[in-house]
DNA sequence: AGCTAATCTGGAATGATTCTGAATTGTATA
DNA sequence: TATACAATTCAGAATCATTCCAGATTAGCT
């Protein structure tokens, strides 16, 4: 899971193109897969990789493998989405102070069939998140450590 | 918890001015709490309420009452941010046919002390959500019952 | 009643994302 | 290996929720 080959595999069997622009992009998905990068982020390591890739194709390709269930798409207002391509079920620690965003393990078991009966809702995607502080950023003075407002 | 009484009370102890604008705010909030309403719903709803008010305000006292913790926002891109006084930690259940959020109680626990330990995180707020289809958007067909893409 | 910092306002600016339509290219097929 | 064409890419324009601005108004205090 995550890495290159199940990913192109993946791709051949949903029929999607292997594009030199969408290699690059996984590439980048798979080496910074702890940062959950941004498509800014994805843009400019995807543009060290090969010569030509326009902004425009990294929005399309993120969208299209995120529809597609290939990797997940975190969505914010005030700070550009987030990708990743860890895709099992995990709680996302989100640092209010330098936006950093950290795996945790955890079972957190909602039964989708007890929700289902409770209220009719058919649940398919999940997203856990927690904001608060990371190490570095709990460490620093208060006033000066708020990036993302919330 | 969510009436007005609690709410005015708690503006007067923070220092926060009341202006008939924020006390309109306030009332679109308690009597479409269940809504999860967006700045948009909130300023046609306020407009009703009061001759004036304009929708920076809606934004700046939306803005301010989610970072002094009376209200939460529920943020979003491909979508209004939504706005919430249920405090509580709860889960909700995002319709991606409707937009509709239904919350959904739940124990979810996640022992801050723990998560800080394992990862140095130390927990603040919470946003847990599951993305699926509501009891009326289940039953449409498959094909047309996407407004939200994800 | 007067003072003043906080608040409100309409309009402009922002910025991430989406859209557009023409040019390019991956891959299936002969 | 060449051909065909739908899929993909591209730059630039458009979108639109949200934020910023600077001047006008006002809540709450003395
Ligand atoms: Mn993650
Ligand atoms: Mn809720
Ligand atoms: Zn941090
Ligand atoms: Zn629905």
């Amino acid at each position: 899971m995550m890495n290159r080959e199940s990913i192109v595999k993946a791709l051949r069997e949903k029929g999607i193109k292997l594009t030199p622009q969408r290699l690059a992009i996984i590439e980048v998905l798979i080496e910074r897969n702890d940062d959950h990068p941004g498509a800014g982020v994805i843009y400019r390591e995807a543009r060290k990789k090969i010569r030509r890739i326009s902004l425009s194709t990294v929005y399309a390709t993120l969208g299209e493998f995120s529809r597609r269930g290939i990797i997940k798409t975190l969505q914010f207002d005030q700070m550009e989405n987030r990708y990743e391509g860890n895709l099992a079920e995990h709680v996302n620690l989100i640092c209010k102070g330098c936006g950093k965003i950290i795996d945790y393990e955890a079972p957190i078991s909602l039964d989708p069939a007890k929700v289902a009966k409770k209220t009719g809702f058919q649940m398919l995607d999940s997203r856990l998140e927690y904001y608060g502080y990371c190490r570095d950023c709990a460490g620093r003075p208060k006033g000066k450590r708020d990036k993302i407002l919330l």
